[in-house]
DNA sequence: AACAAAAAGTGATTTTAATCATAATCCAAA
DNA sequence: TTTGGATTATGATTAAAATCACTTTTTGTT
């Protein structure tokens, strides 16, 4: 169950933690993070910032899940990645001192804490083992940005939802995936007519099983292979 | 002119050091650097590293240019970035326990220096403003590789190669661009006839001037205006 | 439950860019 | 300087996916 939004979230008991990169903290500093965040609870659809506005600190997600896009020329947002319970989000811009260039938007009804810049920065300075692991994330995810890239410049959008669906089933892991098909077609980087048709044709090839948003994957080898 | 392969290159006199990674460092860790590390010429067309192997360390090019690219399913290269004198090639791989996912070519013979893996995560280890200086850069790329993806799946080819003529102009430094129609399309991400004929009209509309394979960029502001 | 609005789905058509085929040009090595 | 291979260029055709127009279904709200 969800809590409410005047309920202090402690890091202690936060079940995403341990796969994160607080992780890694020892538990002094678990309770320093703990006294110096700000927990909130965010409805659907709410952003934990905008693209242009100005990094203040990271956010780091107990439950639910983020969309982080950027919006093209007409509006139309790219998902560059959905984060889930765990992880954190937003800590590259605090080392470039330009506005985010993405927006972060919640999927679903989620409890996210905030860490100040200040705060997050000083517990970097003095711990080595957040340091590389802060550094080992933006690496992976550089290298994922980067195998992006080649699959959205040499892929079918066939592939490349075969590709996302793989991915996302380890987001959801398991569960069904429930995303919106516009938020499907946003993460492919395709129409959603066109998304909506290539589910269709899964759906009758046997690969997926679809009750109303909810995608359901039934040959996970199959879709590697479509995938390529 | 290049020296040549058997000389060894001198930190201290490496006309790209200040604007590196390596810019940061004191004279003292110049030194070091300058004692650790091996010179080599390359030829054009020489890889440095390929995707697929182990990451021994970093590479920083002291003159020439690097084309730092990934296999797509065909074969089809899909160019990532280009790096000239004074950039740093290969440390985000440092950082991950895996191989490289990109492979690094010379575009033209250059004098490339090699720093092995433990020497350059000692110097960051000893000195937080190399380390913040590498935190830094991850991120910026980061935010370009996420910019990248958006204009791949949004903009149209055309868009994209002017997009990409601007970055070229910045990187060959008001100097024409001087790339195979295939690397220029493989940065694009297109096919190379679809990129010669947008040369072409961009050739037409009084863009570009082209001589054999070089091209001058003869209206920046008019190729700002098709990037979006 | 009824309604409106949003989301999902379908069909027809157009557009963009890839692919295939081939020709012209450039360049490097004999 | 000739020659052969690579690169560049052009034309015709095909294929993939976007766009436009519209219907159906779902969802949330009174």
């Amino acid at each position: 169950m969800l809590e409410k939004s005047h309920k202090h979230i402690t890091c202690s008991t936060c079940a995403g933690r341990k796969d994160s990169l607080i992780g890694v903290l020892c538990k002094d500093e678990i309770d320093h993070v703990n006294a110096h965040k700000d927990s909130k609870h965010y409805k659907k659809h709410q952003s934990l910032f905008l693209e242009g506005s100005s990094p203040r600190g990271v956010y780091c997600i107990n439950e639910g899940m983020v969309k982080i896009f950027q919006l093209g020329d007409e509006g139309k947002e790219q998902i560059i990645r959905i984060a889930k319970a765990g992880e954190i989000v937003g800590f590259k811009s605090l080392f470039n001192e330009v506005p985010y260039q993405v927006t972060a938007e919640t999927l679903e009804e989620s409890n996210i804490c905030f860490i100040g810049k200040d705060d997050f920065l000083d517990m970097m300075d003095a711990n080595p083992i957040l340091r590389k692991a802060v550094i080992k994330e933006l690496s992976h995810e550089l290298a994922d940005r980067e195998d992006f890239i080649t699959n959205m410049s040499q892929k079918s959008v066939r592939e490349r939802l075969a590709f996302t669906m793989i991915i996302l089933q380890k987001i959801y892991n398991k569960e069904p995936i429930n995303l919106s098909r516009e938020d499907l077609a946003n993460f492919v980087g395709t129409a959603t007519e066109t998304l909506i048709r290539l589910l269709k044709d899964f759906k009758e090839e046997g690969v997926i099983e679809v009750h109303t948003r909810k995608i359901t994957i039934l040959d996970l080898q199959k879709l590697i292979t479509i995938a390529g």
